[in-house]
DNA sequence: TGTACATCAGTGAACGCGCGTTCACTGATGTAC
DNA sequence: TGTACATCAGTGAACGCGCGTTCACTGATGTAC
């Protein structure tokens, strides 16, 4: 007598059969094909939902069983992009170090990061400046979080009462900000080439010690002249 | 007898008509639909041809008169866009000011620029990051020029010795990818609502403010922990 | 175990549409005499 | 000044193409008995 699998979320990813699997293992590459497309010059909304289905090895139609439609899809790639670097920061935040070693090796963990992922960084980067207004509003809230979560780590690190919490949000932002740009100079580098990638390194640490240094002679609505 | 001018490069710019005058205007129209066509979602290679010649009241066979295609209009906004910014920023740095009075006239010039010019720079900092190779280069050409000068005039404002120009290089392009960010969120700003400008403002002076406090305390080579 | 039916991911054809580009043209402006 | 011709910015029609979306379908997998 066969037991039968009652259907339920835990489809397998297999190569083999059931609807579930062939389901999962379609929508997958529908994203990988997405994401593989985003070469060095298009946007997504440049891509058509009909090349990233020939890419993915279906026919158009068969997109919709798993897309309302190519904003959905983006959507998800924004979701997919930072649930992962969410989990990395969290990482990173668990370590506290001396500052300058903690700089060193969060900027040295970030580069590597971003040059394994950079199919996904690549995506989010050019939809925080060009994307649809949804996918826009969506990165713009995950960067926001970033930020937030920045200042609380900041707070640590900085005498008491010297600086206030909007200072603490303007300096996270200042440092998020350089982040962006970083992560930008990053995906230019020629694959490969660790050299470079370790004068990158050096560089945003550089940056990072400036904006700690200035932090740390920072007073609140002091500092004229 | 009539004196007929003679054919040059001197084109009016008027209503009335002649060949040259009618060129011009007509050329002006397709650069001034395709900047307004760039609105809130839209990306300048989202646009098509038969957009922006619809936009500017012409046939699209007439825009192959005056651009070989897009990318080659493209490029026109990338130049217009900088060109009038480095000659505000040729007027900026010709005021040497003391510097917590240079970074406030300097942030607040700056943000009052960018809102006046929003449709070159919405173009532009969307290209940056988005756009075709050559129109993504001629930008990142631009940007770097304007962190080349900005090092350029750290080293006059910095004891001498203190810093290396590998180290004013960096410090310049920690300003810049600040600014550009920040020109990012002048653009989110709504329009009017001239106390949000001042908050933008002050917000941007404070984080140069903090890197300039930093660069007054680097030492080249030093500052380990 | 075997049979008959249900589910449903993916198919293939069709549709109307806006696209970039071409081409011979029109008619106002410019010039030579 | 008047006429005959040259120039050339803009026209309008046509082309083939890839697009997003729809729909009835197929056939493998799942389930009830």
């Amino acid at each position: 007598m066969a037991v039968y699998k009652k259907k339920g979320k835990e489809a397998g990813e297999g190569e083999e059969g059931g609807h579930e699997a062939r389901r999962s293992r379609t929508r997958q590459a529908l994203i990988e094909a997405a994401l593989d497309l985003l070469g060095e010059d298009r946007t997504f909304s440049s891509l058509s939902l009909r090349e990233v289905t020939k890419a993915a090895g279906v026919v158009p139609a068969a997109f919709y069983r798993h897309f309302r439609g190519m904003d959905s899809l983006g959507l998800e790639l924004v979701d997919e992009s930072f649930r992962a670097l969410r989990a990395e920061m969290r990482d990173l935040r668990s370590k506290p170090l001396p500052t300058e070693q903690l700089i060193r090796s969060s900027v040295s963990i970030y580069v590597r990061y971003v040059r394994e992922q950079h199919r996904y960084f690549r995506f989010a980067i050019r939809e925080f400046f060009s994307g649809a207004t949804t996918t826009r509003l969506a990165i713009r809230n995950e960067l926001r979080f970033f930020v937030s979560e920045l200042a609380t780590d900041l707070a640590l690190l900085v005498p008491e009462r010297s600086v206030t919490s909007s200072d603490l949000q303007m300096i996270a932002q200042l440092v998020v900000n350089n982040m962006v740009m970083a992560t930008d100079q990053i995906l230019a580098l020629p694959a490969g080439h660790p050299e470079e990638e370790a004068l990158m390194i050096d560089l945003v640490a550089r940056q990072l010690r400036v904006i700690f240094l200035g932090v740390s002679q920072w007073k609140t609505g002091g500092s004229k002249a």
